[in-house]
DNA sequence: ATGAAAGCGCTAACAG
DNA sequence: CTGTTAGCGCTTTCAT
């Protein structure tokens, strides 16, 4: 052995990652003169920058992120809490990772699933990790929109905001999809299809979303000359089961209903399944609209549902790009509302 | 103004997170000396280090995460980049997390879902970004167990593990739920319940998945003296809708058929829609088993669905605990498979 | 056009 | 027992 591995070995096997050090060394040059020809900065000779770039490639330096964040005093990175079941938490953070991509911020995103034993701790553990991380900012998802106390950060500055939760207290910035429009825009298409006697199918009473859209429903009738009876509203859980159940009920209290807004996809998986049952023809004889968009239920329906989505991508993109301007220093609070989209299937006529 | 503000103003309102260095200015010690204190290492005098303590807490001092990174040369950290369509992302890295919370690691999730639109250049992004970040190592979830390419990490030496996919190379290191074994408990379960004609409804059989399930059943039918004939298993697609259809088809080729195995849990969701739709009682007259236990499903049958649970969480945590070896140098390969669970609900009798 | 050196926040080795 | 210092990898003056 012995051979001829002396230092100026420079052969790219360093058995490590490459470092700044490293690629000048081998270029010949010193690590600031590396560091400008890699980053296009100050006036080098063309020759000088072609072969530091050549050697980076070479040596497959990657430039160490913690670093450059270190020296900037920033660390790019932003925090995303998730307390829901894992149904958001993916198109949401796409949004959130589009959004921030374009100041090449990234997210960390930091489950603790509401449902789940330990919720409360894993979140406080995920928070004091954040700020140990010094992130820039924190995007807190909750899983309904009713409000939830605030995360305690002590006297950290960094910028929080609320996605599909809210916080009472006049000065945070909370994002919600607008459930009152959609609403809105489900009892709209109901009658559009020539529907007059409706009926309403939701969740449990005590949530904000539950409230709101019914109300919405009972608007729009009532500015269209009809009404919507309290015995032709269920509230129950959000689940299949209750949406078969509560539709018996409902055609039993009026059999002649003729469409149906349900409160969620599960809920109108259900009704459908007994509309069937009980001799009816979707959407002839009753047609039927749900909420959520959830294609493992909206595409299986038989007929596939017409249903309203909350667009939580785009939920997502807006929270972003609202952090973005909170880590900028403005200083927004309140309530933003996005629109939901309604996305027409057949069980709507 | 002009107040007493000069340099010694020990108020903890700096503006800026606390430092280090503002730890020690205001304790009245040199940096060294408050690392010491904080960290617990050297001797100090007990006064002093309650001192350093109680200022670092007064300033809320969070040490700085990047730092101890840098100096210690290792980022605490690993990737995770989940190609599935959101599913089994949320278990799976709650498992991966609490694997890795005994060595204080943390997970960056780089979501890339095969389904969206540049999914492909999006893995790419998130790959080099993880490698500039230098994790310390990167699990690749995928969303079925076939083989993909192996994701290109140049010279690089980060770890790598596949969980719920796999890679046609020996050296790769792979994490799979152990489908035939799953398969088996289904089919055992049904025997159990004293059924003999059984019938199979499965997705498409290009799926590993598929074959492995569908194989298990028929040797254990096999061991058991029974058969199961070729027409009485149905490939095609993933959906409650096939579910429905393929049951009408099975009645239709053999109308005593008294058990049925379906391949996920929306399959078996359509599966027992048709036997109700066709007069057939579940479990009297026909005994159902799934796969998945995804609950909005399971739990919403009637009867409630039994089906077989691949345990993401589980699979998760064992990621996890194999990455902390495998950034311990040891150099695992092969592909590793983790035992299903039955979760017994109502309709296998 | 290039190199040398300071400094980001922190720890560890070494002085005192 | 406490302070001083070097250095982690990189960028950015400031000299040369």
């Amino acid at each position: 052995m012995g051979g001829h591995m002396d230092e100026r070995s420079l052969e790219p096997e360093l058995g490590r990652a490459a470092t700044i050090q490293d690629v000048a060394r081998v270029a010949g040059v010193s690590v600031g003169t590396a560091s400008k020809a890699l980053n296009g900065q100050g006036k080098l000779r063309a020759e000088t920058v072609e072969r530091v770039q050549t050697t980076a490639v070479r040596l497959e330096y990657r430039p160490n992120n913690l670093m450059q964040s270190l020296l900037r005093g920033r660390t790019h990175t932003v925090g995303l809490i998730t307390t829901d079941d894992g149904r958001f938490s993916m198109p949401l953070l796409l949004g959130v990772e589009d959004a921030l991509a374009a100041e090449h911020m990234s997210v960390f995103l930091c489950p603790a699933p509401h449902h789940s034993p330990g919720a409360q701790a894993r979140e406080r553990q995920h928070i004091d990790s954040l700020l140990a991380k010094h992130v820039e900012g924190i995007i807190v998802l909750g899983w309904k929109i009713d409000p939830r106390p605030p995360i305690d950060i002590g006297r950290a500055r960094t910028p929080i905001l609320y996605v599909y939760t809210s916080v009472d207290r006049p000065d945070t910035l909370c994002l919600l999809p607008d459930d009152a429009q959609g609403g809105r825009l489900a009892t709209m298409q109901l009658l559009h299809a020539g529907r007059r006697r409706l009926a309403h199918i939701t969740g449990p009473e005590d949530w904000g979303a539950v409230r709101l859209r019914r109300d919405a429903m009972r608007d729009v009738l009532v500015e269209h000359g009809l009404t919507l009876p309290d015995d032709h509203v269920r509230a129950g859980a959000w689940r299949q089961r209750w949406g078969y159940e509560a539709t018996g009920q409902l055609l039993d209290v009026d059999p002649r209903i003729d469409g149906l807004f349900c409160g969620n996809d599960q809920l109108a998986s259900g009704a459908i399944e007994a509309l069937r049952a009980r001799g009816r023809r979707v959407p002839d004889d009753v047609a039927v609209v749900g909420f959520d968009n959830w294609e493992v239920f909206a595409e299986e329906t038989r007929p596939p549902l017409t249903t309203v989505d909350m667009q939580i991508y785009e939920l997502g993109r807006r929270a972003g790009s609202r952090m973005l301007s909170l880590m900028k220093g403005e200083r927004e609070s309140g309530v933003i509302r996005l629109p939901c989209r309604l996305v027409v299937r057949a069980s709507c006529g």
